[in-house]
DNA sequence: CTTGATGATCTAGCAACGCTAGAATATGGA
DNA sequence: TCCATATTCTAGCGTTGCTAGATCATCAAG
């Protein structure tokens, strides 16, 4: 009798088309016109079917936000695998991360602007966001001895950069310029400490 | 026949108090608790007496964050001031920067994170973000010759140290290698190019 | 002093929001 | 067939930003 079963599977997949349909609404108008309303209109249930899936309207954004962090260590991840050498692979992953910050600025927002109950740094930090930060420390690792501080100061500079661009404070044409800045901070100006890998 | 001036007079007091009142709710309750409803009541006029000042609750909190901006520029300004050497000032102006940031998170939300028309990096930017941004290539200029670019990377570093500290994703207990971390990427590890000031 | 126009202010209400109580419906075992 | 349970829906509450239209005060002209 898998009749449990293929009620969980449908209940599942329902609350999966939840989470696309509100990511999709967001990438494509903003966040604000993902309400309770259109989310239940566009996977054609009605508005309370929703609450039995999400406690409210910031745990959808959360979901959203949860998603987002796969995403961007996959892409963080490739980025770094396909350099060659540490120091274009640190390169490459802060290129990747505003690349992905300015191509879903939607997305980007659910992960880092909206207030969210998602913690980092404690015990009960979700496996997505941890993964995340594992993806920025390995391209750090072998600049440094003290790992967490310098990744965290480097994300707080990722973090930094995307926000003040999006938000139209500091100039786009720049934009190299200060990436350059960043990586040449943690990988030095001349040959590291080591040779070349 | 100072009646007109009069009645510009009154008119101005009511739109700085309509500006105060948004600041002292945000501040004690959260940018949620000011719903124009709250400031009329606060204010002792209709709601539609609001919108005779302001566009539309945006510009009220934009009206705010300007004059954050003020304050931030003259804490900065007094930290770099009082300062002893280049170095220090450097130092003192980060630890003013995050002191303003988690001492006025409200305030500094209106002026970072939420959504708002002010401009920077542009022709029409407003003088109060001008002279933020000054104040803090003040005390970056010793270091570098590209000073915009360094002062935006800069900026970005404590934008982002602020933002991932103030949502748990950074640990705070690390708070003050990070910060050292940011002021030798600056000011060099051992003495900079030219001797102490 | 009265009148009429102008501007300032208020009352009342619209449409949309997040969210929920309680009715209606479907489901599956006795 | 009947009932208990679980699922889903209808309808609506309270709140929001914002605004149209009524009301009131002000002041120059007759």
């Amino acid at each position: 009798m898998g009749i449990t079963e293929r009620k969980g599977r449908e209940r599942a997949e329902r609350e999966h088309r939840i989470v696309a349909t509100a990511r999709a609404i967001a990438e494509r108008e903003g966040w604000d016109a993902v309400t309770i309303r259109r989310l239940a209109d566009e996977i054609e249930y009605s508005q309370p079917v929703l609450y039995s899936h999400f406690e409210n309207r910031d745990a959808i954004v959360a979901a959203v936000a949860v998603e987002g962090f796969k995403d961007i260590t996959a892409a963080l991840r490739t980025a770094a695998s396909e350099s060659i050498g540490r120091r274009k692979a640190l390169e490459n992953v802060v290129l990747a991360y505003l690349a992905f910050a300015m191509g879903r600025p939607a997305l980007y927002e659910a992960m880092f602007v909206l207030p969210t109950k998602l913690r980092f740094a404690e015990a009960d930090t979700r496996p997505e966001l941890q993964a995340a930060f594992a993806a920025l420390a390995a391209v750090v690792k072998p600049f440094c001895t003290d790992v967490a501080v310098v990744t965290e100061t480097f994300w707080a500079a990722l973090h930094g950069l995307t926000e003040l661009e999006r938000s139209g404070r500091i100039r786009p044409a720049a934009r190299a310029d200060r990436i350059a800045l960043v990586v040449r901070a943690i990988a030095g100006s001349g040959s590291s400490a080591r040779a070349r890998g």
